[in-house]
DNA sequence: AGCCAGGCTCTCG
DNA sequence: CGAGAGCATGGC
């Protein structure tokens, strides 16, 4: 029989390289699967593993934008070490990305018209990360070519046939699953999950690869020549250039990447440098030359900023 | 109804 | 080799 009794618990604190908005930055979790991350109240949570244990996460902000600190509470049904404290701080570091110094990105794209705009509206949102680069690469090969409402659905599906779960307090939470999990699981279950058989062999091939220890994505991170990481990652069987940035940007913190040829970067660059004209890559290349190393970062804000545009319009066309 | 979505591989000619 | 078909599901 399964334990569900809470043994382990944990509270610390962790600032923020300023300025830091943690309401603005974990606003973007909400609307998905409560069981899998939530933001609701001011309080994020997620399930992440830690040495093999499922550790439950609750986040919320207790500085403010420029003197940010975090409160941090773990729950678990194991004992909690000091050592996997320190790593499960770790992890909320890496998911809101608390290191990360925005000023220097303010200060470059300060003479670009639409980007201080959208500066303005959304200074201290951090981009935030995945926990581990494995799922920042297995969501972007479930994204390649469908609808992104599409891929969300299936991600959640993947997550609960093959995540573990943790139940606390009659709360039902599922952790990402992991390279074993994935790399053991049969293609008829993944397609289940709404995967072509292409894609499905995709992920449980690179989960074996990363379980057996032939690809280290953790390792690959810490490298710092991107040219180097596309190419590494280009050659595995699933993986092209635009997953590769893709699992960068979202797994690796590496704000310097534009999947340029991205569908959807094309048409949010042209709306704001084209007059929603049809344009290409080379062109989204042209135009983000000037962000220089902050490119990924400034393609962030501007979605981030028209997505808001987007809520803002429907919100005024309710009252009317 | 049918077509297209934040790609990639495989198969032809 | 370059071009083109095929793939999955949900929304318009």
């Amino acid at each position: 029989m399964k334990r569900e009794i809470l043994v382990g618990v944990k509270r610390f604190f962790i600032s923020a390289v300023s300025p830091f908005d943690f309401d603005l930055t974990a606003k973007i979790f909400s609307g998905g699967d409560r069981q899998i991350q939530s933001y609701e109240k001011g309080r994020y949570r997620q399930v992440i593993i830690v040495n093999g244990k499922l550790i439950l996460i609750a986040v919320k902000a207790v500085g403010s934008v420029n003197k940010p600190r975090l409160q941090v509470e773990l729950a678990s049904n194991e004992e909690i070490s000091t050592s996997e404290e320190k790593s499960a701080e770790n992890v909320v570091s890496t998911i809101f990305n608390l290191d990360l110094d925005l000023k220097p990105f303010y200060k470059q794209v300060g003479h670009d018209e639409p980007l201080r705009n959208a500066v303005q509206k959304l200074i201290g949102l951090k981009s935030p990360g995945t926990p581990t680069v494995f799922e920042a690469l297995v969501d972007s090969i479930v994204e390649q070519q469908i609808s992104l409402n599409v891929a969300n659905s299936m991600e959640t599906r993947i997550v609960k046939t093959f995540g573990e779960q943790l139940t606390l307090k009659g709360e039902v939470f599922y952790a990402f699953p992991t390279p074993q999990q994935l790399g053991s699981a049969r293609i008829e279950h993944l397609r289940k999950c709404g995967l072509s058989s292409r894609k499905a062999e995709y992920i449980r091939e690179i989960s074996k690869l990363v379980m057996k220890g032939k690809l280290d994505l953790e390792e690959l991170k810490r490298c710092d020549d991107g040219t180097r990481i596309v190419g590494e990652l280009d050659k595995i069987r699933g993986i092209g250039v635009w997953t590769a940035e893709m699992t960068m940007l979202r797994g690796m913190q590496k704000l310097e990447t534009l999947p340029a040829d991205d569908l959807g970067l094309r048409r949010i660059i042209s709306h704001y440098y084209c007059r929603d004209a049809r344009i290409s890559g080379d062109e989204v290349r042209r135009i983000s030359a000037k962000w220089g190393k902050w490119k990924g970062l400034a393609a962030f804000y501007l979605i981030m900023a028209e997505m808001i545009e987007h809520e803002t319009r429907r919100t005024e066309g309710d009252f009317s």
